[in-house]
DNA sequence: TGGAATAATAAGGTTTACCATAACATTTTA
DNA sequence: TAAAATGTTATGGTAAACCTTATTATTCCA
């Protein structure tokens, strides 16, 4: 098994992200990782070459088992880190990922399992994403995005699959947390933005933001 | 202060560890980093570009207050990883280095300092050495290294100054540890190898490798 | 002091992962 | 079904940090 380069993680990383089954056009993972479409074009090539994905023109990439299997492995490392930054050094909810991004890149195989045993074999991130396992399986999450919810609902927050630092700072500031509750008192018309009612304040998010939050 | 690319904080790394106010030869400094001397002169050039080091041509180099500082920091980090691989993790003490050093390289300032606090402040890593406080500052070592002792001395390992490996490993294995006493039995005549007793065990030690470990 | 060893510089090459711009292909939608 | 939107490919360019080979400069030592 090669070792991938900080990129091709990155890429695993993204499609684990946008799901791990699903059929992910390359705009839409351009967007993800910041990079233009070209570019991630390119980088697709690349990753097809070594096995990792399949890319159908005009459809969109999908993770082979190759694939499935290494990115699982770097979301577990990523995860881990996750953890052991919050639980341990204490560390700001909204900065944790992009800190343990870079750790994830720096960890070697040993490393990783001994830091598992450390942390007792944690199960989810304190994002509330699942933990895989060495063997790739993890825990699914039985929710749906926020953005795919009724007005009136009461929803329990499940897991924040954001990553930018940005985006994580909103939710942190409004509380949107997982296993908070929340309400969805209104969604504004022409794809406006929900106003939820979270503890006692009322707050307003965009859709796109909604999909990030997985609640149940 | 910009941030430093991986290279860069290995040739300052490279400069502590070959002592931090020596003047170095290029050719030293190539052999340690594993590069060849042409490599290692072109980045000389950029690092005193940037102002970190000094560049004597025929003489050598040595760092700048600007260049220490970052050093500083730079070993600081490295060694902290190292006391959290080995009190927390349990990994092998020849695997330390290498493993932190990846480690070190992905570490934001705010992270170095909660880990910091986390391990309960540690003056010295897992090989002897001094971790450097926040301001540079660090406790001395009062030792020589083993190469520069006479037959029949009884010292104690006060650190090993290698980080390749293959050359702990070594060390591990013929119990030529920080905290280790030894006596130097015989000294080979043309810069032949030292014989030393550790524990109840006779050990050869080039004197290449002799110079990594530091007594007293 | 002259030759050997060491050091420096010059020139050109490699890889990875990006970028921009432009041209062309396909799909969607109006 | 045609135009707009989206996706693909081609071409050329960048930066960092290495590499090799060759030439030139300096220092060391006998």
């Amino acid at each position: 098994m090669s070792q991938l380069s900080e990129s091709t993680e990155m890429y695993l990383k993204a499609m684990v992200e946008l799901g791990l089954n699903e059929i992910v056009s390359i705009s839409r993972l351009a967007e993800r990782l910041g990079v233009t479409p070209v570019s991630a074009n390119e980088m697709v090539r690349r990753l097809g070459d070594q096995g990792l994905l399949t890319h159908t023109p005009y459809k969109g990439v999908a993770l082979t088992k190759k694939g499935r299997e290494a990115a699982c492995n770097v979301v577990r490392r990523q995860r881990l880190w996750e953890v052991f930054l919050y639980e341990h050094l204490h560390i700001e909810w909204a900065k944790l990922y992009e800190l343990a991004c870079s750790l994830e890149h720096a960890t070697a195989p040993e490393l990783t399992e001994a830091l598992a045993t450390f942390l007792g074999d944690p199960k989810f991130c304190p994002r509330g994403n699942p933990i895989p396992a060495v063997d790739g399986s993890f825990l699914p999450l039985n929710g749906k995005t926020l953005s795919a919810t009724q007005v009136g609902e009461t929803l329990k927050v499940l897991a924040v699959n954001a990553t930018a630092t940005d985006v994580l700072k909103y939710l942190q500031e409004r509380n949107v947390l997982p296993g908070r509750e929340l309400t969805v008192l209104e969604a504004a018309p022409l794809q406006g933005p929900l106003t939820l009612k979270v503890g006692d304040k009322d707050v307003a998010l965009g859709l796109s933001l909604a999909e990030f939050v997985i609640v149940k």
